[in-house]
DNA sequence: TCCGGCACCTCAAGCGCTTGAGGTCAAACC
DNA sequence: GGTTTGACCTCAAGCGCTTGAGGTGCCGGA
């Protein structure tokens, strides 16, 4: 019959956790706001299970979570999900802004990754001992941080 | 003289906070929990000014957090600034880690923005009622979905 | 059979900001 | 010369998790 329990596809919340990117205590947490829906459990330990529908929630949740989407931009969210093809336009949108936002973001975080490796770098230079090696260091990491100000 | 608070350099918490990534009020946090020291103030307003030096320590620290460092991790960082070149490797150390731990946030970041941009494909091509490009558009997002999984 | 050890559970408190309320001061405009 | 605008201030409360305390049930040895 629809709806059984008995696919063993559904995940223990340390997977779904692994998967998603939430931790434990969030994924608890999103279900106890309401994020989640209804979340089954095995009968005879009381533990979640996370079935295969649900598990696609979360993480589309979980992508969106990443481009800065707040609890109640997810729960707007969940309530075009609700509507359908009738809301696509919206969807599409929702969407399209999110994936700029991360766009712009993973931009500033490449920036970010390439002072942390110069001052890296530039430590290493000086446990070396190597001075002409710390200049040029200085020198990329002044160029990176040059690039923060726009 | 030496200290003198003539120089026009120094930035307002508003540019502090642009140029950091850091809204106005973590900033204002951050200094109340005592990780930036003390910071100036404009004489006759009362309003903060960061100098040079603050700011850059305020930009590592921008860094550090991007990286997922949590505060009493900054603070760690902070005791290693204060001793020098007698910390140098640990400073390599520390650097070293959280770039190679930034570096991996932004490939599942990069993941993530492919599910994106793959839901606004989806969804646009419902909008535009073309089933072939939606088909397309499925098996893509169930590409990226897939590389979840690892 | 009993003994970890581990994965899960709940509930409460804590952390790291964020938001809001209420106020000051300085330049800018009627 | 008032008044509006906007950047800043402080303090308190709220939000979104995270951590910790304390407990249950299962499973693989000794």
């Amino acid at each position: 019959m629809a709806g059984s329990t008995d696919r063993a596809a559904d995940l223990t919340i340390q997977e779904m956790a692994r998967r998603s990117g939430f931790t434990e205590p969030t994924l608890r947490y999103y279900e106890k706001i309401g994020l989640l829906g209804r979340v089954a459990r095995d009968e005879s330990s009381g533990h979640r299970r996370y079935d295969p529908a649900t598990a696609d929630r979360v993480e589309a949740l979980a992508c969106l979570r990443s481009a800065g989407m707040t609890v109640s931009g997810m729960r707007r969210y969940l309530d075009l999900l609700a509507r359908g093809d009738s809301a696509a336009a919206e969807q599409r949108d929702l969407f399209a802004v999110q994936a700029e936002k991360l766009a712009a973001d993973i931009e500033r975080l490449r920036l970010r990754l390439a002072y942390l490796r110069g001052k890296a770098d530039l430590w290493d230079a000086r446990v070396r001992g190597d001075t002409d090696a710390e200049k040029r260091a200085i020198d990329d990491v002044t160029r990176v941080m040059n690039q923060f100000t726009d």
